[in-house]
DNA sequence: ACGTTATAGCCAAACGTTTGTGCAGCCGCC
DNA sequence: GGCGGCTGCACAAACGTTTGGCTATAACGT
């Protein structure tokens, strides 16, 4: 369990005649002449080239790997990728980590490029263009074989560029054009929300709608709204307002969606997060979530159950989104064909809507 | 802003009688190939090592920026790394990015890493040793320059053993040891708190106290049940369990506290996440936070402002331990002495702990 | 005994950079 | 007009790997 450098070996170790390189870190150089072996034996044994014929033989392996382990060897990627022209390093991109949504996202890319022998690089890019192409640039700089985008906007145009590169990418989270993508079926998420709220009565309802280039925000409000709109009742469009997917958005768009009289006596919020935001102003506007408004939040992040007036939310399958995407990933840069993969969401019900609307 | 590969070029166009290798991306060599330059000036000119005796004249340098421009010349930093033997990438160890505290804290991280010409590259360790050995292995094999660690144990075993790889770190969130590090002085942060609950008449308190292996809730805990004690009112050891610093282990631990009769009119949670789940327990024991029992968080993260019951908190200055860390970092990595900072909290009072105590 | 084949390992080139050194030409200076 | 110093660039050697090709020995079948 306790790593130790090259430098701890025994001071007076008798060296053999040639000037061992016990300088820096230790390197094949540095097994090889230790062991009296060429550099590239030492690495076809490290390397677990056992099979087929180049393969050592069973002593040597052995007395290679013993003395990698005493000078401490841990070998160098950078080396190899350049070598090989294949850095093994997945770049990924989000707009920022602290959205606990692409969190849980960037937890399933990398547990899932870890188990295909991947690393992974992620970037916040703020949903900023700039910082974007500044952050991805440097990706391409340290040989990424492929990306992940979890901040694509919905007109595609960086896409476009970026498709040029050759690097192959999948889009998670939001899709954007007819890019390779894994995301929660956001339409079929809208559906919900809306079937839930119309089923409990409620006909003059709001939306919240995230960030207007955003297509999982997009599609969650269209199949929403459409719901609605097919049943006689369509949202008017002051009553779908964009704002940013965290507390701070949602509460500035409830203060729009609120100002209106009658307020509406739903709102659906396309994240959890904003949800939250829209709870406060109705606390402050002394509403109570629940009963005076419905409110749906999407996502179902762990702390929306766990609320004072607990949430419902529409289930995304987070994590699995992540881990799809690189799998998609892998399997594209394996020949196989790029595919555009939606997961299916879950209503989950809770206080925060659970009462009929009483027309109050 | 849009790129394009190397490949975009005019087909048509004449080639110079040299074999060009336009083949894949585009090399120094790509570059000094079509400008009839060496290699070694084309990468002067590109470094800007304008200044010096070195220089090249400014009409070749010209040529040059405009070649590798029409090649869309992106340069390999794996090469570069290489061959300077200094990556200029920071690792960064992280117990979960789901984490909003260390997630924020990351952003610190990468913003301020960024403007110091460095990359980084961040690892969730599920605060699991294997995961983490794992992990931290990986970033060594890609030679990061130096280390950030969010997640230290306070034992400081794994610390002692990484240190003898000579690559500097400082310790971010949590402390270890002497290890020198940034953290919100959870002292202070803890003893905020208590100050805050006694002065409203709380004697009966209890603690969640977080991860038993975390110096951030170890600290707070510490402070906060000193305070008391000091006092004449020591918080019987049954009254400080010990959980994960999210919701589910705040709602285990709050269940706990609240078995017993009579219970505490006041509870710390050394995290929000955790005291969001306390007031979920609350709430399902008809208990209301804020008039039958109080509650303070910490780290005043975005929502606390905006729950239902707005919950008081002790601001951590999260980016800014992120930041601040890796500016030690640096200034170490420039031989500057090493140190423990601690960044100044501040009590933030809202309605889950506003009302003095009654004596109910 | 001899050709064939498998085994075990060495050799050297290559990946794309950076950087110390060498070397022309040119300018100015005395 | 010789010479020192500068300018502007070329040369080549690294950095640590991987990998195709090669060689020497051994095993083996005929």
């Amino acid at each position: 369990m306790v790593l130790h450098g090259a430098s701890e070996g025994k001071a007076a170790e008798p060296e053999p005649d040639g000037p061992v390189a016990s300088g820096g870190r230790a390197t094949l150089k540095t097994i090889a002449e230790l062991t009296g072996l060429h550099v590239s034996t030492v690495s076809r044994v490290l390397n677990g080239t056992t099979s087929g014929a180049r393969a050592a033989s069973a002593a040597t392996a052995e007395r290679v790997r013993q003395v990698a382990l005493e000078v401490g060897y841990v070998p160098d990627i950078q080396a190899a990728g350049l070598r090989r022209q294949s850095s093994r390093l997945l770049g990924v991109m989000m707009a920022r980590l602290t959205d606990q949504v692409l969190a849980s996202i960037y937890e399933g890319v990398e547990r899932t490029a870890t188990q295909h022998g991947f690393h992974t690089m992620v970037s916040n890019s703020w949903d900023d263009p700039a910082t974007r192409q500044a952050h991805v640039s440097m990706l391409l700089s340290r040989r990424v074989d492929a990306m992940i985008f979890g901040d694509a906007h919905v007109d595609g145009a960086f896409l476009a560029g970026f498709a040029a590169h050759g690097v192959p990418f999948v889009l998670v989270n939001r899709r954007a054009g007819d890019h390779p993508s894994v995301t929660c079926d956001d339409l079929a998420g809208g559906q919900l929300a809306a079937e839930h709220l119309y089923a409990l009565g409620h006909r003059r309802v709001g939306v919240v709608a995230g960030l207007p280039y955003a297509a999982n925000g997009i599609d969650r409000t269209a199949a929403f709204t459409r719901y609605f709109a097919e049943r006689g009742h369509p949202v008017p469009g002051d009553q779908v307002v964009h704002a940013s997917f965290d507390a701070a958005g949602g509460a500035l768009a409830a203060e729009k969606l609120l100002d209106r009289a009658p307020h509406p006596s739903a709102i659906f919020a396309v994240s959890d997060f904003a949800a939250i935001g829209v709870l406060g102003v109705l606390r402050e506007r002394g509403l109570r979530a629940g009963r005076d408004v419905a409110v749906v939040g999407f996502n179902d992040v762990p702390i929306a159950a766990q609320l004072t007036i607990p949430l419902s939310s529409v289930r995304n399958p987070m994590y699995e989104v992540g881990a799809r995407g690189v799998d998609l990933l892998v399997r594209m840069m394996r020949g196989e064909p790029p595919e555009r993969i939606t997961l299916a969401p879950e209503l989950r019900i809770r206080e925060s809507s659970a009462s009929p609307y009483t027309g109050a």
